[in-house]
RNA sequence: GGCGGCAUAGCCAAGCGGUAAGGCAGAGGUCUGCAAAACCUUUAUCACCGGUUCGAUUCCGGUUGCCGCCUCCA
């Protein structure tokens, strides 16, 4: 079995091979952090991050770099609007995104590089780029020579002529050509600025991940992803640059992931139906949000509503509940049985069909759908009068590992308290003596503490509400 | 104008040559002291028109309608 994936720059579902056998070298475009990130943003991290977990679980040894962006004219903007300054803007709002993230799951890069802390690297970078002739310097900017890359347009299979319609210059730039883009800006009176052979400036945007992708992944790398939005101009231009300068294959694999509308909008600051994670997360737990975006495939559109996200809540819990509904059986299973083979064997299938979902460009549409057969086959499973241990650990152990993969955890129930447990016994008590009425009391107030209690023939189910 | 994507049940969403996975919602039923959870049953001529094929939702051409990129953007 082998992975397969969608590559932009072929437009074909390749198979999956890395340069070096086992490894894996990743590069995921990061937020420009000059607020909280939306649910946009989110997108990129959840997806990425999941093909990180699922090559990993493949046996990958996955080296991932995602950068943040942390001084543009997005941040010299805000930090002008608040009076800050920004390195101050810059350290706020990735201290959030890390928190952000985490809470949507997903786990750190081995390296999070930063455009200012790499500014002697981009430097050094610019100079060899014009020192081949790739670019030029024009009153302390520094530009690329578009055209002198051949293969300009090949991952937006643009032809370059077509592209010139769409460009712009603006006024001041002091382009050869309008396709130019800036590699190093001269600071304007009072900005953030670096000292360089060009004078005071700063670097443009597409440069820093050429630098730092080569500097922590080498001149060649397996998958470089980000949003789809960033193909072209951002990644064209990286592949240009990075190709000028090292004459090798920037990028084996590029892979895009689709856009996040709002009620059937395109998310836009003119619109304000901006959605932050940060806020989100407070009404909604974090993981219904991830589990929403892996329902999507991502290459496709999602949209965003109060409706689908609950939809989702009500999906998943239907498989954390048959994962508790498990551990409580556990409690009363006994040994191995005949048929218990059987049921072995179905567990090993659908996780053979997990595999082929995640194999097929990381289908996790597909693959959120074994999870729900795995929760029938489950629900099943706990019909039967006799259970065994093999069988429910087999479940409990498929569904963890799944979940794993997917980023999404399960919740620890923990203990409960004296008074709790006083209630529930006397519950049990009342409904032994056939008191449903005090029975069904106790159930209320119990409700009213946030605790779910669910008869079972093998006794009292508990969980918070 | 150039490049590309999408159109599948009330909603969401897979499939992409052999007459339609899954989830949510709805209806009916089983189980239960009542519930809950679960299980069963039930809901689609796959936008339209042509073509290729023994056979198309799936390939090709066209039509219509949405959407994205070509300019900062995940």
């Amino acid at each position: 079995m082998t992975i397969r994936l969608y590559n932009t720059l072929t437009r074909k579902k390749e198979e999956f091979i890395p340069l070096e056998a086992g490894k894996v070298k990743m590069y995921v475009c990061g937020p420009t952090v000059y607020n909280y990130i939306h649910i946009g943003n989110a997108r990129p991290a959840i997806v990425f991050d999941t093909v990180r977990r699922y090559l990993q679980y493949r046996g990958f040894d996955v080296q991932y770099v995602s950068n943040f962006t942390d001084v543009d004219d997005k941040l010299i903007r805000a930090a002008n609007e608040l009076g800050e300054d920004v390195p101050t803007i810059a350290e706020r709002f990735i201290e959030a995104y890390f928190e952000d993230t985490s809470a949507l799951g997903c786990q750190k890069a081995d390296v999070h590089p930063r455009v200012t802390e790499s500014i002697d690297l981009i430097i050094e970078f610019i100079q060899a780029l014009i020192d081949k002739g790739s670019a030029y310097e024009s009153n302390g900017d520094v530009y690329y020579r578009t055209r002198s890359f051949e293969g300009y347009g090949k991952l937006s299979h643009q032809s370059i002529d077509e592209l010139k319609v769409g460009a712009r210059i603006d006024v001041g730039e002091k382009k050869e050509d309008a396709l130019d883009f800036v590699l190093w800006k001269a600071a304007k009176e009072g900005e953030i600025s670096w000292n360089s052979p060009w004078g005071e400036g700063r670097p443009g945007w597409h440069i820093e991940c050429s630098a730092m992708a080569r500097k922590y992944l080498g001149d060649t790398i397996d998958i470089h992803a980000g949003g789809q939005d960033l193909a072209f101009p951002h990644h064209e231009n990286e592949i240009a640059q990075s190709e000028a300068m090292t004459g090798k294959t920037f990028a084996r694999y590029w892979m895009h992931n689709g856009y996040i509308n709002i009620d059937n909008e395109k998310m836009s600051k003119s619109l304000g139906n901006f959605v932050l994670v940060h806020d989100i997360i407070k009404q909604i737990d974090p993981q219904v949000l991830r589990f929403f975006m892996l329902s999507v495939h991502y290459r496709h559109p999602i949209n965003y509503n109060d409706e689908l996200l609950g939809n989702a809540e009500t999906a998943l819990e239907r498989l954390t509940t048959s994962y508790d509904n498990l551990k409580h059986r556990k409690q009363s299973s006994t040994n191995l049985t005949d048929s218990d083979q059987e049921w072995l064997d179905k567990v090993r299938g659908l996780h053979q069909a997990f595999l082929e979902a995640m194999d097929d460009d990381f289908n996790t549409a597909n693959a959120i759908s074994v999870l729900f057969d795995l929760s029938r086959q489950a629900n099943y499973y706990l019909m039967e009068k006799h259970t065994s241990d093999q069988v429910i650990d087999a479940f409990l152990k498929e569904y963890e590992d799944l979940f794993y993969v997917l980023g999404l955890s399960f919740k620890a129930e923990g203990l409960l308290d004296e008074e709790i447990e006083a209630l529930i016994a006397e519950r049990t008590q009342a409904r032994k003596d056939r008191n449903f009425q005090l029975a069904d009391e106790i159930r209320d107030k119990l409700k009213e503490m946030n605790i779910i209690v669910e008869d079972t023939p093998q006794g009292i189910r508990w969980k918070r509400g």
